[in-house]
DNA sequence: CTGAATTTTCAAAATAAATTGAAAACAATA
DNA sequence: TATTGTTTTCAATTTATTTTGAAAATTCAG
């Protein structure tokens, strides 16, 4: 395969797989681009290469800047704007963890917490159905929360090599 | 607060919840409800308690079957078919995991592979940027691949109690 | 300050996704 | 087998999301 074939490909998958997981597809794309790019591009670049508009690129390319993703880079002597992506996958996944944690665990979790305060008798079937399903999800979700926390604290050498050991 | 008003509230955050991980609203909803009620419904039941049409809850409900999150349930002497939904936490975390496991992760994974074996100058710094980008989401999403594949074979107990262990 | 280059904004348009509802298919009963 | 209750399907519609593109704002050089 062709680099120029591959790299499309590359590109349109991972939008594909991006709108899976609520990720606009531009946005995945962009990404993607950038993350195969050896240098920095313009918003120009991009647009061209992802046949897209210029507002679409602009309000993409803020957005990913705000995920930590993608940074402005200066070019010296350049007027234009130039833009790169973080390349090592460990970064970008426990940045990634990190921003879905803040934007929309916690913030979920906070409010289970609150929904288990419920008047009422805990006898009743649906009381104590409803209580129990809240409580459940809400322990494991701060379960969750703690591994990840602890994740993006560790390093990629903990991830790619000592985490096997855990399960024997 | 009073239980009508958290159900509804829960199920309205669950909606939402699983629209921003790419999950369709209603099934989202659908889930939430029947996990919060004591007994299985109909698909009248849901239809009046979310004011969904007949066709969207047939559909949805389907959808969340063919996840392994819902169960039909024959009520003896009942002609209506009645639906339940799993109610361990632990237990639909991992067959959501192993789900989007066996139908996203897994394709992806596949396709990377594919795209590593490229033509050209491996000394080109735009193939050789291509190729580190490409196999190191490969490597990573291994490694999660294999992580995941794990702990849906592990038990709850090991998620609750044993996990911190491992980071110290 | 002026004007050209560049970025940003946002209402309108286009596209994509979810929902409806009625007809068809199916299932159980008599 | 005919009747009735129930589930399923899917084309049409509605709703939600994404994209466009041109105008406004900003930035910089002279």
């Amino acid at each position: 395969m062709k680099l120029t074939e591959a790299k499309q490909q590359f590109i349109s998958s991972w939008g594909a797989f991006g709108t899976q997981w609520g990720i606009k597809r531009t946005m995945a794309q962009i990404h993607a681009l950038l993350m195969v790019s050896a240098e920095p591009l313009t918003q120009d670049d991009i647009m061209e290469q992802l046949n897209v508009s210029r507002g679409n690129v602009n309000m993409n390319i803020r957005d990913l800047i705000s995920w930590g993703l993608v940074d402005r880079v200066v070019m010296q002597g350049e007027r234009k704007e130039y833009f790169t992506a973080e390349k090592d996958t460990w970064k970008v996944a426990t940045q990634i963890i990190k921003e879905r944690k803040k934007r929309e665990l916690d913030p979920m979790l906070k409010l289970l917490s609150q929904l288990e305060i419920i008047e009422g008798d805990k006898k009743d079937k649906d009381v104590k159905q409803f209580i129990d399903t809240v409580s459940g999800i809400r322990k494991f979700g701060n379960q969750a929360d703690k591994m990840l926390e602890m994740m993006v604290k560790a390093d990629e050498s903990w991830f790619l090599g000592g985490l096997l050991k855990i399960f024997k």
